[in-house]
DNA sequence: TCAGTTCAGTTGATATGTCAACCGGAAGCG
DNA sequence: CGCTTCCGGTTGACATATCAACTGAACTGA
């Protein structure tokens, strides 16, 4: 997703039947940039600060906020809604590195657990990491712009839980209050 | 990014000098989880359909849009906000896949240019890819929201190219109208 | 109890993105 | 001219993401 749907690109392409409008195409194009930039930033300041990535975070706080500081994998799978593989393989370069430990629990059970090492890790990112966010999103934003950004966002991101891909999911945002079904 | 910044991370982590407020928290959240959801369905689409990447997609774009559907490999660079590193890569791995060509110009120039296929390549996808769009964005907002969207996109992606990162970048919209400078 | 299915987890191939180091022509400057 | 610096482009190492195939435990139903 990039600089597509341009009117120009309408001709271009032979998209006669434009299923976009002028206006949605210039959101739209300035949505995806943004967010492509902004996702870059944020890596690039965790990176260089803490020797973390966004996906190193996002599993540490996940863990950090689970009873016990661990979860089975699968559990982790749902609450992140990443795949089992990806999961597996950056679990093992975590595992590497001190972040996380590995844990063969009864049956089949995998229990990921956050290590004394990676709960500092993320309590040393953490401030720096909000700081950012503060500074490159809510710092430009009226306290309005705040609250439709989360009404979109929460929006369309029902939209995407509920007509869900293959298996119907259950519910992504875990870890956020009671468990669903 | 994930799920972090929920109030019980701040106990967790030790942030006790929260720099975000509650709502901010949740808009961010929600914006987070919706946009990383989003690009992966996206993906999927035109992966399923057509066999191209968003990368890819986005290459195709810029190009078609270009005079003479070529562009130097340093301006396609600026277009999509990528570092010339990821250009390169990506443009081998899509030449070999006959989609784009390359030229050799006068001195350091090197062209590269859109093939027939990749044109056709870009026909095929662009209509459904489109259509996904609208499915899942625009079909659920109402225009006052789409006007937020752009609104808000539009400031934070000004910000983050103004605060740019290392050398000074020059504007990122390419293609869209007169060049810049 | 056994067959078929589902499910958690693993694995490997491949695609993708990032970083830093490098190469050689171009530009600026004495 | 000769030197340095800048810059477009290349390369390789590595981290990351995705997919499909596989393993073996647990469930299901006869």
């Amino acid at each position: 997703m990039g600089l597509m749907y341009q009117p120009d690109a309408a001709r271009n392409v032979g998209m006669e039947d434009m299923t976009l409008t002028v206006d949605e195409l210039a959101a739209w194009r300035a949505f995806v940039q943004m967010q492509e930039l902004l996702r870059a930033r944020l890596e690039q300041q965790l990176q260089a600060s803490n020797g973390l990535s966004n996906a190193d975070y996002t599993v540490l706080v996940a863990l950090s906020e689970a009873p016990g500081r661990r979860l089975r994998a699968y559990e982790l799978c749902d609450a992140l809604g990443w795949e089992k593989s990806r999961l597996h393989h950056h679990f093992s370069r975590m595992c590497r590195r001190g972040l996380v430990e590995r844990e063969q629990g009864d049956a089949r059970a995998i229990h990921v657990t956050l290590t004394d090492t990676g709960l500092e890790a993320l309590r040393r990112a953490a401030p720096g990491h909000a700081r950012e966010v503060r500074r490159l999103v809510f710092d430009r934003l009226t306290e309005a712009e705040v609250r439709q950004l989360g009404a979109i966002s929460t929006c369309l991101l029902d939209a995407l839980l509920a007509n869900a891909p293959r298996p119907a999911r259950r519910s992504r945002r875990a870890a956020s209050g009671a468990e669903p079904e």
